[in-house]
DNA sequence: GCCGTTTTCGGCCCGACTGTTTTCAGTCG
């Protein structure tokens, strides 16, 4: 329930990055650095992976990197009384307008101010009217989406003689779930050329900028795709700047600063040397290895931890595509008369398919037989029925020492009802191998009710997954609430797993939790939910996912080959 | 206001681009 003193996450971040901003509008240099700590602590409470309520529940604030003492202070009178009269007191005779400006590119407070004072009435209308639609569009691209637009422009790009080195870098690189927008980074002999062809692509709707060494342009859709070009020689300073995270570069430059390096997109120059004498690198790898660290793979470079294991050589051996030997969560046509869809390729389809992509094993899932079109005689009937036709694609598939899958498994997509219960009688769970449970109605039950609701239904002996946990819908729907130490926790001891569903729509475990389940053992598993044989080919995304996560190959059970698979199931 | 493998005090990433106040402030990534 929420009440006065409940806020969200996002709701704070704002909150924290307007403070920041009455700050700046004071203008006084002592406030330079406190507008840093501000904006910080805003990019923090973003993107912490639990409810900053919660903390404050549990004493844990200052937990929080980016918050301290005073900011603690501050939340902690605001969850309290639902306001904090210092957040009040900064942004005290600043309009609310002006915050909503703020939003537009190109727009800080200063700026935002000073048309709301002097700036034409109507002029200020549009403007406000435009954020309106920003913000009600306000989507991040899907992953595989933005990587299609990177590989489209990347190609027209490509038809530049003088382009040697392209590639797609941000948070496309770092592979991150969704994409705000695309980066692209090239070495060239002649900048200037590559930089014109770059504003004149033809599905481009205006040019933002256009400078020496970078452009901007905006897409239809409203995305932004930015272009960065230097000569090859320092190519790998480009790669490493430009790849980012914002946080990941901010903190190499603090450590390199105390090595009297300053680091830049162009290369590494020693602070103290007047000399200006930069050194150059045509390698990412070089340019880490100066620093004294280990090469650090993009998708982990968001500041969590990653320059410490670097200088200590404690980086993970991150899990690859080859690591993988099965998909866990499958979709076939045959029909069992679910409440929920049907896949679209036969299971003939999909073992084909499985030995296209060299897996040793799959697992049919389809969803448990409607509860409420079926007697549980009935559903019973239908489980034998595919438990018969599952037998007889093993039998088939036994004796084809050329295909590389050994075994299908009879599996089943269990619907979890509110109470946690599940909708398949006891009868029908004797014929699964193992079952999947997943959340598909009721998203919004409190905290204390979802995880009960979820440990409830993975206690089942044959329950052995818990499918796209968080139910999330990316830019749709936010998944459910659930205590995550506590769920983790119940995996670990009861040796259920944890999905990673690898639909580019799901992206379920989302990364954060994905690293935090691992650290504590938990084991988890990736299924692509292909309702189609060519769904199978999403596993990549899981494993991007699963890389975000620091995962390594003995953290995921479909790296397991089909003997070491079938003992945990005994 | 935050933070610590040189510091509990004294630091705090770095450069591009725009527009205009032609030397810099504002904004951005």
């Amino acid at each position: 329930m929420k009440r006065r003193g409940d806020f969200t996450n996002l709701q704070i971040a704002e909150l924290l990055r307007d403070v920041a901003a009455g700050y700046q509008l004071k203008g006084e240099d002592k406030y330079k650095f406190r507008i840093i700590a501000y904006d910080r602590a805003a990019d923090a409470v973003e993107h912490a992976t639990s409810e900053l309520k919660d903390l404050w529940d549990d004493g844990k604030l200052e937990e929080v990197p980016g918050i301290g003492p005073s900011i603690s202070e501050h939340l902690d009178e605001l969850f309290k009384n639902g306001r904090s009269r210092h957040f009040e007191e900064v942004v005290r005779g600043i309009p609310p307008d002006a915050f909503k400006l703020m939003q537009l590119p190109g727009i800080g407070i200063k700026t935002a101010m000073k048309m709301l004072k002097e700036g034409d009435k109507k002029e200020v209308a549009e403007k406000l009217k435009e954020v309106k639609s920003l913000q009600e569009k306000n989507k991040r691209l899907l992953l595989p989406f933005a990587a299609q637009i990177a590989a489209d422009i990347i190609n027209y790009l490509r038809e530049d003689k003088s382009v040697s080195r392209i590639d797609p870098l941000g948070s496309l690189r770092r592979q991150a779930s969704t994409i705000g927008d695309i980066d692209i980074a090239v070495a060239s002999s002649n900048p200037q050329s590559v930089l014109e062809r770059f504003v004149e692509y033809p599905k481009s709707q205006k040019s933002i900028e256009k400078g020496e060494h970078t452009a901007s342009i905006l897409l239809p859709g409203d995305i932004r795709v930015d272009l960065m070009v230097q000569p090859e020689g320092s190519y790998g300073a480009l790669l490493q700047h430009f790849t980012g995270s914002k946080h990941h570069n901010i903190a190499l430059r603090e450590l390199a600063l105390k090595k009297g390096l300053s680091l830049s997109e162009y290369g590494i120059r020693e602070v103290k040397a007047k000399s200006e004498k930069l050194k150059v690198f045509t390698s990412e790898n070089d340019f880490y290895k100066f620093l004294g660290l280990d090469y650090i793979e993009p998708e982990l470079r968001e500041d969590t931890g990653e320059i410490e294991a670097a200088q200590n050589h404690k980086l993970p051996d991150l899990i690859t595509l080859e690591d993988v030997k099965a998909d866990l969560q499958i979709h076939s046509s045959f029909d069992i008369e679910t409440s929920h869809d049907l896949g679209e390729s036969s299971m003939e389809e999909v073992v084909k398919k499985g030995n296209e992509l060299a897996y040793e094993y799959l697992a049919f899932t389809e969803h448990n037989p409607s509860q409420a079109k079926h007697t549980e005689l009935q559903i019973t009937d239908i489980l034998k029925r595919k438990r018969e036709k599952v037998e007889q694609i093993n039998y088939s598939i036994k004796n084809r020492h050329k295909d590389s899958v050994k075994k299908v498994f009879n599996s089943l997509e269990i619907d979890m009802k509110p109470d946690g219960t599940v909708p398949v009688p006891e009868s029908g769970m004797k014929t699964l191998d193992f079952a999947l449970v997943s959340i598909h109605s009721s998203f919004h039950l409190d905290r204390n009710s979802q995880t009960k609701r979820v440990l409830s239904a993975l206690s089942h002996p044959k329950v052995k997954i818990f499918a796209h946990p968080t139910g999330r819908l990316l830019e749709k729907r936010e998944g459910a609430e659930l205590n995550w130490p506590e769920i983790f926790d119940f995996c670990l001891k009861n040796n259920k797993w944890v999905e990673i569903n690898c639909d580019p729509m799901r992206l379920d475990l989302p990364d954060t939790l994905v690293r935090e389940a691992i650290k504590l053992g938990v084991k988890l598993t990736f299924g692509t939910d292909a309702h189609h044989k060519d769904g199978m080919n999403n596993m990549i995304w899981g494993i991007s996912v699963a890389r975000r996560g620091w995962c390594q190959k003995n953290d995921i059970i479909n790296t397991l080959n089909l003997s070491e698979f079938e003992k945990l199931l005994e």
